[in-house]
Formats: structure tokens, sequence, C-alpha cells
DNA sequence: CTTGACCTTGTCGCAGCGTCAACGTCTTCA
DNA sequence: TGAAGACGTTGACGCTGCGACAAGGTCAAG
């Protein structure tokens, strides 16, 4: 048998039968004059022994394992730990699969800041009549990021957290009062007048449950505190400052 | 926000965030004068959302697709596909894991000859005490290797035709007499008396079925029978031609 | 001044082959 | 007899999603 015949018999390609030996887990036959490779029964027998290894999802290391010991004791082993293996993978397949599966199955569709939780979706889905106010789609934004960005644990407090800020239409309704605000002092100074009212009216959308320890003291050093008063004007800046205050000043 | 900080604040490794620039999911944020990457809010908005996306197992590409497209709408349409693709490899992987549960239940453990079908399996533990003949061992790694060789659909019969000859005490009987008259043929020529003796009692114990063409009638030319001839001693592969021409006369 | 924790670019490695490239060999058909 | 087409040979790069080096530069603290 040439290397086509083989690997025909067998179902699988030359490349891999060529690869398999590359690896040492078929062994070189014999050539030809012509320098073609002339295989036997016993090729042919260790190759469908390869490819039903590898249908069973071990990798070439393993199956080259196998082969070697000639025990059948050890592939037990093997395949035990496999089986181990394919049923995390299974796991993971599940789980992301239901996500995906709520995601889709949310009214509304996904929303536009990427899939997030099913909750975070639904609160969204009830400021979508904002999406005019910058504003409002950069808080989205932020809060879809903190899903990401919290502890695993967290997770769940951050959204009831974030449901009572907008889980309910007359919160909604603060929140985009609030928003609006905001987006009026795009471009004022610090020392706008407006700012303390912006202040005022944010502190009393925030729910204290949001901070668990207390705002005020929230470290001056983070950087990503920084990158996000970076990400405002100045005056959008100096209005949440001034809400965080007013909210720690309250938890007193 | 320097990298480490992003990264560290998202949930990922650096090295991700410059793989990430690299394939220009995540834009390359300004310099500081010392050449350190400066990240904003913005950045760390992207980053979780890659994540987020990763997560439910898209590709890079993908997300890349999905980050360009500004519209919320095509990410319905990748993630539907991608549910469709996470479907077909649970099922790939639901069957291998019964494949294997199969393999580990059948009792006597996984045969030498590596993993073969559940049926198989159960007809070769039938077997076992044959391990002694060369003949018995060599019958079984071929019967192994053609359940991998022939098309899905033959499998079936195949091994109920292996059935028919292993199946009983006695037909096993029949075939471990088979097997020690070709091992004797081993140095024998192939002109030896009992190779006659041989090739009669083999064709009885070869079903009708396993062969459900004529069997006298197989390519000469196929490069396989070539290989099945020339592994067995002269006198062994005359026997077992004799063998299947007798198979071929009783047919007519 | 040194240590240690950061940052920079660049390259190799991993699994399991697919896919050229560039060439030799053998058969077959006009 | 010559050319086409179907085989074979070795060798090298490509794909995915980074991890793990190498060989440095930068910066704050002890």
């Amino acid at each position: 048998m040439r290397i086509g015949e083989l690997a025909g018999v067998v179902g699988v390609t030359t490349r891999a039968v060529r690869h398999y030996h590359h690896l040492g887990l078929l062994p070189e036959p014999e050539r030809r004059a012509n320098g073609y490779r002339e295989y036997g029964l016993r090729h042919a027998v260790v190759l469908a022994r390869i490819r039903r290894l590898t249908e069973l999802g071990l990798g070439l290391a393993e199956v080259r394992d196998v082969l070697a010991d000639e025990a059948g004791k050890d592939l037990v082993e093997v395949l035990t730990e496999l089986d181990e293996d394919l049923a995390r993978q299974e796991e993971a397949l599940r789980e992301r699969r239901a996500r995906l599966r709520v995601l889709l199955e949310v009214e509304g569709g996904v929303p536009a800041e990427g899939p997030v939780s099913p909750g975070l979706a639904a609160l969204f889905a009830g400021t979508a009549h904002l999406s005019d106010s910058p504003m409002a789609v950069k808080d989205r934004e932020i809060i879809a990021f903190l899903e990401t960005a919290v502890p695993e644990g967290e997770r769940e407090r951050l959204v009831s957290s974030v449901g009572e800020a907008l889980g309910s239409p007359e919160a909604v309704a603060r929140a985009g009062e609030a928003y609006a605000l905001l987006d009026a002092l795009a471009g004022a100074e610090p020392d706008d007048p407006r700012v303390e009212d912006a202040a005022v009216t944010l502190a009393g959308c925030i729910p204290p449950t949001l901070f668990p320890g207390t705002a005020g003291e929230l470290d001056p050093d983070d950087g990503f505190l920084h990158a996000f008063y970076d990400d405002l004007a100045p005056a959008q800046a100096e209005a949440v400052r001034r809400a965080l205050r007013i909210l720690a000043e309250e938890r007193r």
C-alpha cells in the first residue's frame, strides 16, 4: 500500500499520516526504490487505533503514551481522566449556552452595550428612551463595565443596587432628570451655579447600597477613578464629586 | 491608568490587552512621556465588552466585527450562529462521553486492541482465553481495524457478522480450532498438506454475511488485500485464499 | 544606590493538521 | 513519443489566543 491508499482505507488524510510519522505515533515503513513509503497491514492496524483514540478526544501525546504502554491498564486511567475533562468542558459549554439563550430571549434583544446579564439587560431596556442623553448612554456603559469588573460575588449586589436606581418608572424619571442636568454641564465651568443642583439631584438617584463602604472614602489614588473623572467634562466631574460627598454626609 | 491597572480592573492579563491592541480590537491609547500607555474610561469600557463577548465563546475576529458594527442588530445574528455552533459542539461532546462511558463499563475493561465499539468489546472478551494464539490476536486486530475502516453504515452489519463467528461458545471453539491450525502453518510451505485442512476449517468459521458480495471476486489489485496476505506466512495466506475460494463455491 | 515592581517591543511555543511550494514518478492517452 | 494528470517527496507557513520568555527602560521606596 502507498500512503494514499492507507489513508483512504482508514479514513484520514495523507497529511495526518505523515504527521503521525513525524510525532513517532506510527512507525515509518520501508521505502520503495523510488522513495515512496510502502505500508503493510500492521500500519493500517495501528493507524486505525490512532484514529479511534483521537476520535474519543485524546491528544496525540496521550495517544502516543497509550500506544507505548503495551498494557491495556493504563488506557483505562487515561480514559477516566479524559472523561472528567470532557465533563468539565461539557459543563462550561452548557453554561455558555444558558447565558446565550437568556440573552437572546430577553425582550428588546441584546442591548447596545453588548451582552450583559439578563438582570441588567431588563433594566437597560427600561431606559432605552433616554438614549438621546449622552450621560445616560455613558452611565449604561459604565454599569455594564462594572458588572464585568467587580468580583464574581459582588455582581448580585451590584445588579440589585442598580435595580433600585433604574427599576421603576419613577426611578427612571428621576435618573432622566439627573442625566439631563449633567448633560447641560457638558461645556460649563466647574463653578457654574447649576453644578449644585445637578449634584443634589444625582445624589438623590444613587441608592445607598451601591457603595457598601463610605462613598466619600473612595481611594483617591485609584487610577480608575481618575480615568472616570477625566472622561467627564470638568463641571460634570465636579457635580459627581459633590454628589458623592453629599452621600457620605448623609451616611454619618 | 496604566496597562496593569486596566487589566487588573477588568480581569484580564496585560498580555491579552496588548494582544487586543495588536489585533485592532482595542484602540491604542495616548502614551506618556516615558512611553507607557495611558488608558481612560473608554478603554476600560471596551475592554470589558471584549471580555464579555469572548466569555460567551466568540472568537476575536467575531468580536472585532461586533465592535465594528455599531448596530446591535448584527450581534443577534452572530450570537444565534454561535448558539448553533455550540449546540453542535455539545452534541459531539455528549457522543464522545457516551462512547467513553460504555467503554469503561464493559466488563473486562478496555481490550488490548484499544477502544472498539461495545459490541466488539463484548465479543473480544469471549475470546480472551485465546490470546496465546498469534492468529487469534491478529484476527482481533484486523476486525478492530475493519470496524474503523468500513463506512459508517456498514458497521452494524460487520459487528453482527462477527457476532455469528464469535458470539457463542461453540462458535468460539470452532474459531479457536481454525486459529490453531493456522498458527501451525507459520513456518510451513504453501504446498503443505495441512493447508487444505486449515482452509476447510477456516471456511467453516466465516459467516456468509461477512462478505455481502461474492468473496471470490475481491478486487485482486486492492493494495490492502495484498498487505493482508503479505502480513501472513505464505502457507497461512494460501489457506486463507483457499478458504475464500471455498466460500465463493458454496455461494453459487 | 539598590531592589522590586512595573513598563516596552519582539519572538517562540502550543495542537493538529490544512495548504501552498517546488519538485520527482508513474500511468495513460492521443 | 510526448504531454497531461494523478500520485509521491520534503519543507515551511498559517490558524487561535494568548503564555512565557528575552533584554531591556522607568519609577518609587528603603
